[in-house]
RNA sequence: GCCGAUUUAGCUUAGCUGGUGGAGCGUGGGACUGUUAAUCCCAAGGUCGUGGGUUCGAGCCCCACAAUCGGCGCCA
């Protein structure tokens, strides 16, 4: 059995006049004892179908009568165009086969009041409300959240494409490691590796790829790869995840200022991508297809972390020099962004050791961080590393940092280092702001938060 | 971790000053030859999140717990 005839196809009008056999599922179901309207969906669109009990005969007009939402069935019949029906195309039917069932004592669970949960304010609640998440399994066959990861796959696929267009090469790092990448975050623990007699030896699910991709950067200079990343922080946000994708790259011989140029190739690049591969998608789930093309062709402007607290305290924040800035100060200054700002220079004391002190000043470190308009924030966090030996001993050592765990990343630059740098870019975060999705579990099939591990 | 909110049928929800819980969708049965979330008639479906308390009487008041959501902190 090899599928030929997709409804996408059908409603471009490519089999007009002509006989097709159509396999799908039933999105929707009306009509008379005489007349049925199916609504028939496969993964590319949907087309309406029209039985008729003098074409179809007592026994398949029966069958059809009953249908119940979601059973799978092969359909033949001509297509031809038509102005009443949706999508501009139908099928009248000349024989149906069933395929899969349903049970009409389990009939298909979501419905349109399923999907139109709001959260106090009023706003839909696709990707936060309990029963659709806890339906992940069925929901992913709905039409918002299918364009949702077709918009996923379209992202995945740019930023595959902007890397190797750029000469970077795929490279992957563990997931188990022995050490944290960020200082404060929470790692996962993987118990199995235990060892009685080294207790205190712990495992943890990775946080990020970086470390391993310094150590391949003497080898292959410019790296990238896709990959999940896990964090255990209690963050009850639309923004967080436990299990995220995370694009990262490094780069050899390079500057802060060279690595945000590919952080904003490849941004700009997923947006363009999105735009060429999906406008249909984004107009279904009523994206605005000006913004996701202001943020395709525009350059993203450049900001010193002095700069932004200066127009915070203008604005009446409370923020004083030497502080991160936290998501609600990041959120007041993405307010007047049209597109993403990078942020850059941040006071030593906010960044952990990793990052390079800048030889001009040295209250700075050379990082940068990208931050999404229409309050989706950190999309992307990088910068210059650390990359001498002894600079690296001394930030350690001044962090109180333990040194046994980043051993074999101490040793990767006694040996010829050389100026590098790379950024992590939070993949579902990038596809969520595209999207302008509710929540960043609208982005990902099966979400993991702090409270979600199922389905 | 902190703060706030929610929990009534498979789903979405109404429920007055505390007095035997209503509806829409879906499901089952029936009517209808051009429907667009079809329409119309009928039926089934509920120990009101769990446990305790106040009361003659609790979906409603009080306490505890749980699940979930939202905001914050942390970050991609």
């Amino acid at each position: 059995m090899v599928k030929t005839t997709w409804i996408g196809d059908v409603q471009k009008g490519q089999y007009n006049g002509k006989e097709v056999e159509l396999m799908g599922w039933i999105k929707r179901e009306r009509g008379s004892n005489k007349l049925r309207f199916i609504v028939l969906r496969d993964s590319t669109g949907s087309i309406q179908c029209v039985g008729k009990l003098d074409a179809l005969g007592e026994k398949s007009f029966n069958l059809l009568k009953g249908i119940l939402i979601e059973t799978s069935v092969i359909l033949k019949g001509v297509v031809s165009a038509s102005e009443k029906a949706p999508g501009g195309h139908e099928l009248q039917i000349s024989s149906m086969e069933i395929v899969g069932g349903v049970n009409s004592e389990r009939p298909f669970p979501i419905n349109e009041d399923s999907l139109r949960v709001v959260d106090e304010n009023g706003s839909p609640l696709y990707g936060g409300s309990e029963f659709l998440l806890n339906h992940r399994h069925l929901y992913l066959r709905v039409g918002r959240q299918t364009t949702m990861l077709k918009l996923r796959s379209s992202a995945f696929g740019a930023i595959h494409n902007y890397f190797r267009g750029q000469e970077f090469i795929e490279y992957q790092a563990p997931n188990f490691v022995a050490g944290a990448v960020e200082g404060g975050s929470t790692l996962f623990e993987v118990p199995y590796f235990q060892d009685e007699d080294n207790p205190d030896q712990k495992v943890y699910l990775t946080q990020s790829w970086q470390l391993y991709a310094e150590a391949a950067m003497p080898a292959l200079e410019r790296l990238y790869t896709i990959a999940p990343s896990f964090r255990a922080e209690q963050s009850r946000t639309r923004r967080h995840l436990t299990e995220f994708w995370h694009a990262e790259m490094e780069m050899a011989w390079a500057n802060n200022n060279d690595i945000m140029v590919h952080g904003e190739g490849v941004v700009r690049h997923i947006a363009k991508t999105m735009l060429d591969e999906c406008e249909q998608e984004l107009t279904s789930i009523d994206r605005d297809l000006d913004l996701v093309a202001r943020y395709a062709d525009n350059p993203y402007p450049r900001m010193r972390y002095d700069e932004a607290v200066e127009i915070l305290q203008g604005k009446g924040v409370k923020i004083e020099w030497g502080e991160d800035l936290d998501h609600s100060k990041e959120s007041v200054l993405t307010k007047d962004f049209d597109v993403p700002h990078f942020l850059t220079h941040y006071p030593k004391i906010a960044k952990p050791f990793y990052h390079r002190v800048d030889p001009d000043d040295e209250k700075y470190v050379l990082c940068h961080d990208l931050l999404a308009p229409e309050g989706y924030g950190e999309i992307i966090g990088g910068g210059e590393r650390t990359w001498t030996e002894k600079e690296i001993l001394e930030r350690i050592d001044e962090e109180g940092t333990p040194r046994d765990p980043y051993q074999f990343y101490i040793d990767v630059r006694s040996y010829g280092g050389v100026p590098h740098g790379g950024f992590g870019l939070g993949v579902d975060r990038v596809v969520s702001w595209l999207a302008g999705a509710t929540s960043i579990r609208e982005v990902i099939p099966f979400p993991r938060t702090s409270r979600r591990f199922t389905p």
